[in-house]
This record gives C-alpha cells, structure tokens and sequence, in this order.
DNA sequence: AGCACGCCGACT
DNA sequence: GTCGGCGTGCTC
C-alpha cells in the first residue's frame, strides 16, 4: 500500500513575501531519494519555470489541493543536516530573510542552480586583446573619439599595452561591457580566458613549538576549560589588552576540544588583514584545518567546504560566513575581535555572526568563547548581566608596558600657525625614531581612504547622478567613481559650475605622504589605502616591504589598525581623532573608543616601550580622554548610561525597516501607512518607540531613495511577528507597487 | 521577482 | 482584423 507522498519545500524564487513551505508531489520512482537537506529542482509559478528548492520534510499527502510533481533531484545525497535546517527557519524568523537566503548563507556560492546548470567558475580570467595592428587601431580610436566616446578610449588604451585583463580596461576607462562588445563584433578586440594564478597558500609559522602560557593566560584557560567541562550551553567574554595573548589562550583550548574528538571554528573580522593569525594557526594545526578566506575562488571554496563536511577538516578559521562551517560534533567557537562591525551582514540574510554562534553553540553544546581588547557595548553588557563570564587579561605578553599616549591639541596648532596635519609633538617623535631605525605608522581616520574633488571657489562637490554620495578620486585611474553603484567619470580640470580651479581634499595618505617628505626629506614612506592595495600591491605585499626593508614610516587608513605585530614599531600616530566622533549614530563613541585603543596598541610590541600620538581639535572630550588612557571600563560605565538614557542597543533592541523606490513621495507614502500600522498593531506595548520615515543616512542609491523606519523595543517573538507580517502585507499591498521593503534588526548603519 | 492572462490602442 | 503595450494577480 502507498498512499500519495509530498515534500514542503522552501523555493529560491520566492521573495520575502511569499516564502512559505510549499506542497509537491514525489514521484513514485523518488519516494526513497527525497529526503530533508537534499535539493530538488521543481516547477514554480504559472510559467511552471523550473528552480531549485531544499526539501524540509517529508509526509504522506492528505490535503485535495491538486499538487505538481518534484521534476527532478539535485546532488548525490543531502547538503543540509537536519540541525542546519532548523538553523534556517530560527534565520527566516530572526532576521526577516527567505529560508533560501539562510540556505545560501550556508553553502558556498557556485553550488547555486542558474538557468539549469550549476555554476563552478572555471579559475579563469578574461583578457583582452588587441586583434588588429595597433596603427589600425589608433586610426579607429580617431574615428570614434566623437560618436563612440567610450569605444574610442578603450581602444587608445589597447593601442598602448596590447592585452590587459577586462576588467581593469574596464575599469581605468569607465567603459561597460556594452561599449566593448562592439568592438568584439568588429573583431578589432578579442578576448581568451587565461588561467588565473592560486592565491599563495599562507605563510606558515615556523614556530609551532607548544605555546607556554603566562600565569594570568593560564588562569583563563583552565578557567574556560572547568566552565567547559561543565557541558552546560555556555559562554565567555574573554577581555583581554592588546598584546595580552588571546591567541595563545584561543590555540590551546582549540587543542583540548580536538582531544575530546570535537572540533572548533575560529572567526576573525577580515583574513586578509590578520595573516599573521593565519599563519600561527596553521602552524599548530597542520591538515586538520580550513581556511575560509574571502578571496578563494569559486572552486576552491567548493573544495574547502567538501574537505569540512568529510570530517578531514578539524579546525575552521574564517570571516563571518565561516560560522556557517559544516563541522560535525562541534566544541567551541571562538570569536575574535569581537566588537568588529565586519561580522554583520549588510545584505539578506541581515545576521549577526554572534547570533548565529550562539545558536550553533547552544544546538550543539559547545561553548562560544569571544575576544577582544575594547568589547563591543552589547557583549559587555551580557557579561554584566551574567549571560558571559567575563575573563580579563590585563598584562601585555611578557609584561611590556602600554605605549605612553600623548594627545596632541591640533587647535594649538593652527593657532601657532602650524597648518599642517603633522603636530609639533608628533614631528618630533617621529624625528626620534628615524634617527634610531624604529619604525611608525601613522594612521588616517577615514573609511573608504579615496578623496574627493570640490571647488574652492563656489563649493562645488561633484556627486554621483544616480546616488547622493560624493564621488571619490582614484589616483590609479584619474577618475570619479562611486562605489554605490560604480558610475564613474574623468576628473575634469575645471569646476563645471564656475570654471574655478579644483581641489582635492580628504582622506589625504598622499597629502600625508608629501608633507611627511618635505619634513623628512629622503626618508622613505610607505602608503597603505584602497588606492594602493587596489594596484597589484596586496596588503601582504606592502606589509612584508614595510617589515623586511625597515621601511621608517607607514601611512595608512583602517587597514593599518588590525592584528599587525611589529616588534620595531614603537611610534604610532592618529592623524585625526575626531572624524569619527562626530557623526549621528549611537555607535560613534564606540567605534571611536575602539580604533583609538587598537591603534594604540600596535606600538610597542618588541622589548622597547611604544609612543602614540593622537591629534584632536577637541582634546578635552571625554571618550579621547579615556581611549589615550586604554581606560575600557569607565568608557564602558559612560556609555551604557548613555545607552539606557537613549534607549538604544543593548539596553533596548532597535528595528530598522527600509524602503526603496524609484519615485521620493511614493516611497514617504509608503513609509507614513506602514508606520501607522505598526503603531496601531503594537499599540499595547509599553516602551516602545516607532520612529520616522527619515531618509537613510545614504539617502539615494541607483536612482532608488531610501527612507527608513526605526522601532525601539525589546525583542520578542510578538514584535518579530508584527514586523514580519506588515512587511509582508507591504510588499503584497498594490498602493506599494515598484517598492521594496527590508528589515534588519540592530543594524551597523 | 517573474510570468501569464486580459483588456486597450496602432497598424498591415 | 491582430500584434503588442503594460496593468493585475498568483506562485504548492
């Protein structure tokens, strides 16, 4: 006997507001292969188009409701186990994403099903050739120069190097793949995929000797252990200065999980960055372990993840998505840098790593171990409340003293009449440390590092066409671009509102750079920011430089902030303190806390005491006051008062709803309902703020506005289910056509 | 989002 | 007459 079989399953082509389980039917020759976790290929909408879709669960068919059969089956077995499906569905309902979008969050990108192919990239590159003389070429390139501005700059280009990838001919002309294609036809380009090179393997540490903990590091790790053997779900924050050797306490608790038979993930906020972590870990952990870094090709990625579901990986080391890791019989996650803002996502699924962590860590009764040196808010204040222990690492390794600090007052400065960005303080110490070999870095506030172009004269910005954001200049190309929506453009020579002379202002590593050689002349400076990782230099390359040739000076933005060990660096500087202070987010203070003691702590970590230097226009302000004294706790003891007075994260949860659309009043309309529904539909809560429609801090990307919703309340299952059905109702609402709507919960702008 | 169905105007 | 515009509604 067999009555009628059907899968739910969660579809890719639904969006948010249709995403549900759906009902098909397994076919008779199926019934043993459809199984949960496994993908399967069904036919979906009217146009019965086929797409791909995760099988949930399976059960006899009683329903009357005439069901399309599955069309066919995907992989050899199933890709999802049962716990990482159910972390799907707690995802859809946490962070207001499809079930797919957890899904893909989960498996490596390439594994995805497009237009009935799956789709591994080939490690190719595509380059681009000249086809025909280059006399010819120049000729043509004449031709075009009015009727085919683009076409003709592309092929000037060619005429001079000959081949070059695509992709940077793209990008130094600002032409799109429509303005080449013609010139494909034409056959006067062509193009041959070559063989792209394999990321060089990471350096590994010689020393993998057994790492001898310090009496303090020891206290934490068999304190952590006790608290592990426990086996109760559990959690700790581990705080630890910069220098202090969390990585020591991270590689010998990873050592006893993997004596247990268990195994472990390490997240890191950026690998690229923290290489030198890389390495030690390998070192330690040989074959048994994984690393997940942002830059691995499709392939290899696909690679790695099989080497970890096979159970040959033991340790994972990764970025955010590598908390996803299919490791069986987990043991512990550890979570480093815990405070970086790089472990929530931007894009759907809109999770935190440390959410996703807990969860793991909870299903599968292992425990979540994070680190940091200036913890975030939130993570400090679970610790006080006693949701983490809190472990404290107060001695840098081997003893050494925290950089003395010196804050510079830039408003003396000028009024000394010292215009510059180089304070007197800080033109001397670094006078001291070229003339006894030590090294500096010296280190721009500024996200982005690219500068901008205006007008001295009439104050003319020139601003993307599609979005509201400055464009920035890129030194590499001689261009505009805007990094919203890629638009670029040729700086011009003259203000096109009043012909006046231009001016390049911002981020300033080359602004820097000159004034430090006019102080310093033939001393050799190196610069760090997008402009110059860009070329072909890497941050590896620029580092190794920096190290190997005891290079006297490093000029650099963000990047030069995180996880550098250089034992001859005993001068460091922030040029400017305050740009990120002041700016409208209640994360500012943090955030600048943070940076300011990160920066701190790269001085100094050889056997000679390290110096900073910080610049600031207002010197007096409480949180540069307490982040040049590496004072954590009362920064911590201020901030959450603040936080509790403004009821913000974490003393109260914020949901931000985003709408887009093409036209600005739609989109208000739009916003003003859905306020209104919220406000009546939660009306009975008690500390509960709806705030807006404001327009985002970005107000316009790609000719879409943005305006965004914020809700202050404390999470619950209640307020989650709101949201989710008014954001639903929204999309299916006809008054809302050519608008899109998203939440997000406790976003980082 | 993507696709079919359906009801209107322009054109061989 | 019919081809195709896009407004409307639905997705097991």
């Amino acid at each position: 006997m067999s009555g009628k079989l059907a899968a739910k399953v969660a579809v890719s082509a639904a969006t948010y507001g249709i995403d549900r389980p759906y009902d098909y039917l397994i076919p008779e020759k199926m019934r043993k292969l459809v199984v949960p976790g496994r993908r399967v290929i069904v036919p979906f909408g009217r146009g019965n188009r086929r797409c791909e879709a995760m099988v949930l669960s399976v059960s006899k068919y009683e329903g009357t409701m005439q069901l399309k059969p599955i069309d066919s089956l995907m992989d050899e077995e199933p890709i999802l186990t049962e716990k990482q499906l159910k972390l799907a569905l707690w995802m859809r309902d946490r962070f207001f994403c499809t079930v797919y979008d957890a899904v893909h969050a989960m498996l490596p990108s390439g594994m995805w099903y497009r237009d009935g192919r799956q789709t591994v990239k080939d490690k190719t590159e595509s380059y681009l050739y000249l086809n025909i003389p280059p006399e010819d070429a120049a000729e043509i390139a004449e031709q075009k120069r009015l009727r085919a501005p683009l076409q003709s700059s592309v092929l000037k280009l060619m005429v001079q190097i000959g081949q070059a990838p695509l992709k940077e001919v793209m990008y130094f002309t600002g032409a799109s793949r429509g303005s080449i294609n013609p010139l494909l036809k034409q056959e006067i380009l062509r193009i041959e995929e070559m063989e792209v090179f394999r990321q060089p393997k990471y350096s590994r540490s010689s020393n993998a000797d057994e790492i001898i903990l310090n009496d303090e590091q020891r206290a934490v790790f068999e304190g952590i252990l006790r608290q592990m053997d426990e086996k109760l779900p559990s959690a700790a924050l581990l705080f630890g200065v910069t220098g202090s050797g969390k990585t020591s306490v991270y590689i010998n608790l990873i050592k006893e999980v993997l004596k247990k038979g268990k195994t472990a993930i390490v997240l890191v906020p950026e690998i690229a960055l923290t290489p030198q972590l890389v390495s030690v870990f390998s070192a330690h952990f040989d074959d048994k372990i994984a690393v997940l870094h942002s830059s691995l090709g499709t392939g290899e990625r696909y690679d790695e993840w099989k080497r970890i579901r096979s159970g040959d990986v033991k340790v994972v080391i990764g970025t955010r998505s590598a908390v996803f890791a299919p490791l069986e019989d987990l043991g512990l996650i550890v979570i480093d840098e815990e405070q970086e803002y790089t472990y929530k996502s931007e894009n759907a699924p809109r999770y935190h790593a440390r959410d996703i962590a807990k969860y793991r860590c909870v299903q599968s009764g292992a425990f979540l171990l994070m680190g940091s040196a200036t913890p975030s808010v939130e993570s400090m204040y679970s610790a006080e409340k006693g949701k983490y222990t809190l472990y404290t690492l107060k001695n840098r390794y081997n003893k050494k003293n925290l950089p003395e600090v010196i804050v510079a007052d830039m408003k003396k400065e000028l009024k000394n009449g010292n215009g510059t960005y180089i304070s007197e303080p800080l033109r001397r110490e670094l006078e001291k440390n070229i003339e006894s070999g030590k090294q500096s870095i010296l280190f721009i506030n500024r996200r982005g590092a690219s500068s901008q172009v205006v007008c001295p004269q009439c104050g003319y910005i020139f601003t993307c066409e599609n979005c509201s954001v400055a464009m920035t200049y890129h030194s590499a190309n001689g261009r505009l671009m805007c990094h919203y929506c890629g638009n670029s453009m040729p700086v011009k020579d003259s203000c096109p509102q009043c012909g006046g002379k231009l001016k390049f202002i911002g981020a300033g590593t080359q602004k820097i750079e000159e004034e430090l050689h006019e102080l310093f002349p033939g001393t050799e400076v190196l610069r760090m920011d997008t402009d110059t990782v860009s070329q072909s230099y890497s941050h590896e390359k620029i580092l190794s430089k920096f190290r190997d040739e005891n290079v006297p000076i490093l000029v650099g933005t963000q990047m030069v902030t995180k996880g550098l060990d250089f034992e001859n660096v005993t001068l460091v500087g922030v040029i400017l303190a305050d740009q990120l202070l002041y700016v409208n987010d209640f994360r500012a203070y943090e955030r600048t806390f943070s940076l300011i003691t990160q920066v701190i702590g790269r001085s100094g970590r050889g056997d000679i005491p390290g110096r900073a230097v910080i610049q600031t226009f207002t010197p007096e302000n409480e949180i540069i006051r307490l982040a040049s004294k590496q004072d954590y706790m009362s920064f911590y003891e201020g901030e959450i008062q603040l936080r509790k007075a403004l009821g913000s994260p974490p003393v109260t949860d914020m949901f931000v709803i985003t709408v887009t659309g093409i036209n600005e009043q739609s989109v208000v309309r739009g916003c003003i309902k859905l306020c209104n529904s919220l406000e009546k539909y939660l009306s009975d809560l008690e500390n509960i703020k709806v705030l807006g429609p404001a327009p985002a801090v970005i107000a316009k990307i790609n000719n879409r506005f943005r305006y965004r919703i914020t809700i202050s309340a404390e999470n619950s299952k209640r307020i989650r289910d709101t949201i989710a059905h008014l954001i639903r109702e929204f999309s299916k609402d006809k008054m809302n056509r050519g608008l899109s709507v998203f939440a997000d919960i406790n976003p980082f702008e």
